[in-house]
DNA sequence: AATTTAACCAACCGCCGAGCG
DNA sequence: GCGCTCGGCGGTTGGTTAAAT
């Protein structure tokens, strides 16, 4: 009935593996091969589960496995990969040699997931988030170049994200419902409105906007990731138009999802150049200082979409790219100018 | 120089499906 | 068919190192 239990835990070391510990895992499987896991430890002499001999030799002494820092191409792929497969580890290292799922599960998590989130990214579903774009950090950058003077010291209460979400949706209100935002600017200006209070309320009209966003992303079929869905918005979605900078971002994801409309396999030029965008952290053209490499406006859609490769070409050459390199080119030359509903806050800053 | 904070990553934990007896 | 282990997988933890204060 049933096989003997895999290992007795009890006396079993745990935790930093030796070099001698190494060296005898090592050499037992190069004579023997790895065999039956269980029943390795004994025969190899370590004090240590199968387990965990099997996973210190799957993820770090197998000769095969590449070690150092990942390439910009490997990058690619992962992130390729993972809008496909989700979070199938095992799976997206079978297509990348030398590397285990373990270390580019630890890569995705110290990596690639801040920066797509840093960008307005969901990691989870590769689509585009309002609520996740650092506002503070982009209006401050902003106010950098407007005023370099300030920048060791922005004023902290426009950096106050509670402000900033109030200016966001206050933006996107003004295209979009221009009765709404006239109404707000009607709270703005009553004084039984206490700040706190609009704030509420403005957050509430943001979480509506991030809805419908949501919204459009469940409907539109089950298979077909949020950044495709993200295309169906209007064109002239209010917030994005109010930020010229934001605005050309909608645009191109725009133009990815269009790309990917009749090709959900992932191939397309779209998707490749929405891959590209996120490993360069722009997040499209945010902190693109050569926008004219990768800006596609919607109203030409036969405007060649730039692919991957000419991206990496073009502007951020791969194998040469460091990862300060990567950053400071997200955050470079980010220049917009602050649209009008903005200046309502000057009242209560 | 000392302390705190952030980043990194090896290793562990727990779950699951396949297969054995 | 049932109970059990093995091997594989993804999530999480905790130790170490580097950077910032």
């Amino acid at each position: 009935m049933g096989r003997t239990p895999c290992c007795d835990k009890n006396g079993l070391k745990k935790g930093p593996w030796t070099t001698e510990e190494d060296h005898k895992l090592t050499s037992y499987i190069q004579l023997h091969g790895p065999g039956n896991w269980r029943t390795l430890p004994k025969n190899a002499g370590l004090q240590r589960c199968g387990k965990s001999c099997r996973l210190r030799w799957t993820n770090y002494l197998r000769p095969d496995i590449k070690r150092g820092r990942f390439a910009f191409e490997e990058e690619e792929t992962i992130i390729q990969l993972h809008s496909i497969l989700g979070n199938k580890w095992s799976a997206i290292a079978a297509r990348l040699p030398g590397r285990t799922d373990n270390e580019i599960k630890n890569y995705w998590n110290t990596h690639i997931r801040k920066r797509l989130l840093r960008n307005g990214i969901d990691p989870v579903t590769h689509a585009p988030r309002l609520d996740l774009l650092d506002l503070s950090a982009i209006l401050g950058n902003a106010l950098c170049h407007v005023n370099p003077a300030a920048s060791s010291q922005p004023p902290p209460s426009l950096l106050n994200p509670d402000l900033l979400r109030v200016a966001a949706a206050l933006a996107s209100l003004q295209q979009e419902n221009p009765e709404l935002y006239h109404q707000q600017q009607q709270n703005l200006t009553d004084s039984q409105t206490t700040p706190s209070q609009l704030i509420q309320q403005q957050q509430a009209d943001l979480e509506r906007f991030l809805e419908l966003n949501n919204n459009n992303d469940n409907n539109s079929g089950s298979q077909v990731s949020g950044k495709d869905n993200f295309a169906s918005l209007p064109n002239d979605f209010g917030f994005w138009n109010t930020i010229p900078e934001l605005s050309e971002n909608c645009r191109s994801f725009q133009s990815c999802g269009a790309g990917l409309s009749g090709n959900n396999n992932g191939n397309g030029n779209g998707a490749d150049w929405y891959q590209s965008s996120l490993i360069s952290g722009g997040g499209g053209n945010i902190g693109n200082a050569d926008s004219s490499v990768i800006s596609t406006p919607l109203s030409s859609p036969a405007q060649v979409t730039p692919t991957s490769s000419n991206f990496v070409n073009g502007s951020l050459s791969a194998s040469t790219t460091t990862e300060d390199e990567r950053e400071s080119y997200c955050s470079s030359l980010l220049k917009f100018e602050i649209p009008e509903s903005l200046e309502l806050l000057d009242d209560f800053m």
